[in-house]
DNA sequence: AGCACGCCGACT
DNA sequence: GTCGGCGTGCTC
């Protein structure tokens, strides 16, 4: 009898093991259908066995075997295995949260591949095949004998059942997908390199056969993209294909048009949570059968199976939303390292501004650094950074009287300016004068921001409305304090509605467009908002970190940035970190063709090192600070941190079923670091109370051999039906 | 996570 | 008399 051991979607650290009919031919990787109490699922096969610890009554045989994908490969499923063990989440989940969803039904996916082949089996059976009348199957043999590969479309005019015939033929082995396209690429190569940008790319062309981990480290402008491009193109000439990490789903639309006008022909797939449902399964399987030459994608794609993958792209790899933050909390970044490391091949994490956990591992040796120095178009020099002091300033609705004017010097040479605000809304608070009440959300540890809709009313006639940025509970705002009746209820702090209502007050005559998540929400509202900019009919752009990343706007030459000064004094220790990411990240907005650009970031403290840092464009000199800090404070990258999680419906519920936990943890645990249960800083989420303990150590092998013992021993522990756990590796959120 | 089984309150 | 409340236990 044979075994195979079955992931599941369960959030059980075991596998389930299931009985097979022998002729199945079920391979490790495969999809299978097995019953599972009493319902049926769909599993992957990640091991056969001759024998199992289960007693044999319980074993139960699996109902078939899914055979309209390929088997996951075995660097696929080691991929899965490291993840499970690094990030202490059970295989099964691992495996099921990767895994586009529409494979995890049963119900066929319809074969619509762009082409077929012949397998070698379906040369035998055509050599052997000697019946008189050919049969359509036959002919459809026949005709794909002749090529390499036929499209589908032509082989669908061979007959009314071409395309039964042909799930036939795909089923019994004969033939398979390919594409129709020739194995040679075509790239668009107009564009000379930097000296930079020439010995980047040697450096990773260097290594296409071995795992290097490259830190390609370079501004906005200085040509990050034409480096991937070029040894994405390397790669494709080695007959292998590539993968391409990008941090927002908003990024993926452009950057796909970039990669196709540049490598024409070239089968690119796209791999997000927004695609629908069998477009998301096709993508992946065509990656596997190798059609694909070229995916790209969010950090899910990290997962996508690729049966030749050459290279491994992540941009922006300081990002944070490269960290899952639900589920199988991995980070894509670091997952993409590894899987580098055990395919052999380049890995390449392009940042203005890497984290510091990436800086590091560059300054260790362990990853090479590959700097682009400057800004490749002729005359496009960094942009001037100055800090306005805001003790010193006359301000007007937050904007400075030296903000104000240079806009209004912009607005007179037709060229635009940004405004970052990095908050959404009209104020972040409303608040009570009279007897102190404030907008709290009841389910939020948080305050409810004053919005108000529509946002092109006439503000009169507009009406407020009070909404959760943590959980999107709304409300419409009250007229007067719910708590003590006084009508003076007044809107505290500014926000991007704000802003804007007093940047039209100050330039009446000015053009102002808001950009953050509220104004971009509907379909197809960015794309006209791009063409307003681009034709020159804004002359003030307001917006939130939405408008910081990747986009170009050649008009722009002034970038100003009110309320930086909050992130300052956050307490998270990562928060100057994420500040000056962001802030070079605004001030690469500002001129980026012949026009220079200018920044002003008003502050009250304008000697802050970040700031100074940031005038001189210093990243480096930021760095090695922070990281000094960090490794004082024995914070990571110094340390490796974990953080047990517990969420219940009251926060002492929360910290004793933390404090269970600590019961059960390894008694002997010398290199680490275990602290106290405490609330989280956001502690009430959605009506739920959250509070976490903090595991840390200098050794990341010694956390984790500790975090092993101790998370197995976590499943055995019984929770109240109203409270949950779950553990994250290398969190960012506290 | 589901889902079934199982033992106690207000209702057609 | 029973429909259903969610505690408890199991899933190869």
């Amino acid at each position: 009898m044979t075994i195979a051991r079955v992931a599941l979607d369960v959030p059980l650290p075991r596998l389930f093991d299931y009985s097979f009919d022998p002729t199945w031919n079920v391979e490790p990787g495969a999809r299978v259908l097995v019953p599972f109490g009493p319902r049926r699922r769909v599993g992957v096969v990640v091991a056969l066995a001759r024998e199992t610890d289960i007693p044999s009554d319980k074993i139960r045989a699996a109902l078939g075997l899914l055979a309209d994908t390929a088997p996951l490969s075995r660097e696929w499923l080691a991929l899965a295995e490291f993840c499970s063990q690094y990030y202490q989440r059970p295989l099964g989940e691992v495996i099921q949260s990767a895994l586009p969803p529409r494979l995890k039904r049963a119900e066929p996916l319809r074969a619509a591949p762009s082409a077929w082949t012949l397998t070698a089996a379906g040369r035998d059976a055509l050599a052997a095949a000697t019946a008189a009348r050919p049969s359509l199957k036959r002919t459809l043999l026949w005709h794909l004998a002749y090529a390499d590969a036929c499209p589908h479309e032509i082989l669908m005019t061979l007959g009314t059942r071409a395309a039964a015939a042909l799930r036939a033929l795909h089923g019994e082995g004969l033939i398979a997908s390919a594409t129709a396209l020739p194995t040679t690429h075509r790239f668009v190569d107009e564009r000379t390199l930097s000296a930079a940008q020439t010995s980047a790319l040697a450096a990773i062309t260097a290594s296409l056969d071995r795992f290097a981990a490259f830190v390609l480290f370079g501004v906005t402008g200085s040509g990050k993209t034409e480096v991937y491009l070029h040894a994405i193109d390397r790669t494709l000439a080695a007959g292998k294909q590539a993968l391409v990490l990008v941090p927002e789903i908003n990024l993926t639309p452009q950057l796909a048009a970039e990669f196709g006008a540049r490598f024409p022909g070239v089968p690119i797939g796209v791999l997000h949570s927004n695609l629908a449902a069998n477009e998301r399964a096709r993508t992946w399987i065509d990656a596997q059968s190798g059609n694909l030459r070229i995916i790209l994608g969010t950090r899910m794609a990290v997962f996508a199976p690729l049966a030749r993958l050459g290279l491994i792209v992540v941009d922006e790899e300081h990002d944070a939303s490269f960290k899952q933050q639900d589920g199988v909390r991995y980070s894509a970044r670091d997952l993409a390292v590894v899987r580098a490391q055990r395919l052999a091949i380049p890995v390449v994490l392009g940042s203005a501004t890497p984290a510091l956990e990436t800086y590091a591992n560059a300054q260790a040796g362990r990853y090479r650094l590959l700097s682009l120095p400057e800004r490749v178009r002729a005359g496009a020099a960094l942009p001037r950074v100055e800090l306005v002091d805001m003790r010193k300033e006359i301000e007007m609705h937050g904007i400075s009287a030296r903000l104000a004017e240079a806009v209004r010097e912009r607005i007179a040479r037709q060229e635009q300016s940004l405004l970052f605000l990095n908050r959404r809304g009209y104020a972040p608070v409303l608040a009570c004068g009279a007897c102190g009440w404030v907008s709290d959300c009841s389910r939020c540890a948080a305050h409810l921001v004053v919005h108000y809709a529509p946002a092109r009313a006439p503000r009169g006639a507009r009406h407020g409305l009070l909404r959760c940025h943590h959980c999107g509970l709304e409300a419409p705002a009250p007229r007067h304090c719910p708590s003590c009746g006084n009508v003076d209820l007044v809107p505290f702090g500014r926000g991007t509605q704000r802003l804007e209502d007093a940047v039209q007050s100050l330039f009446p005559e000015a053009r102002v467009l808001r950009i953050d998540s509220d104004t971009t929400r509907a379909r197809g509202s960015w794309d006209r908002m791009r063409a307003d900019i681009d034709a020159g009919a804004v002359d003030v752009l307001i917006g939130t970190q939405i408008l910081a990343k990747g986009h170009d706007f050649p008009r722009l030459t002034l970038v100003g940035v009110l309320n930086a000064d909050a992130a300052l004094m956050a307490a998270d220790y990562r928060a100057p970190e994420r500040l000056f990411a962001q802030l070079q990240q605004v001030a690469g907005r500002a001129g980026r063709a012949d026009l220079r650009g200018e920044v002003l970031v008003q502050t009250r403290y304008p000697e802050a090192a970040l700031y100074q840092s940031l005038v001189r464009h210093d990243y480096e000199g930021f760095a090695a600070r922070q990281l000094q800090e960090r490794t004082e404070a024995g914070f990571p990258p110094a340390a490796a941190e974990a953080v047990v999680r517990a969420e219940a419906r009251t926060p002492q519920a929360a910290l004793a079923l933390l404090r269970q936990a600590l019961q059960l943890a390894p008694a002997d645990h010398a290199e680490v670091t275990l602290f106290d249960p405490v609330p989280m800083s956001l502690s009430r989420l959605s009506g739920w109370e959250r509070a976490h303990v903090l595991v840390q150590s200098p050794s990341r092998r010694a956390l984790q051999a500790f975090l092993s013992v101790w998370i197995a021993r976590l499943y055995d522990m019984r929770v109240a039906a109203d409270a949950r756990w779950h553990v994250d590796v290398d969190p960012l959120e506290f």
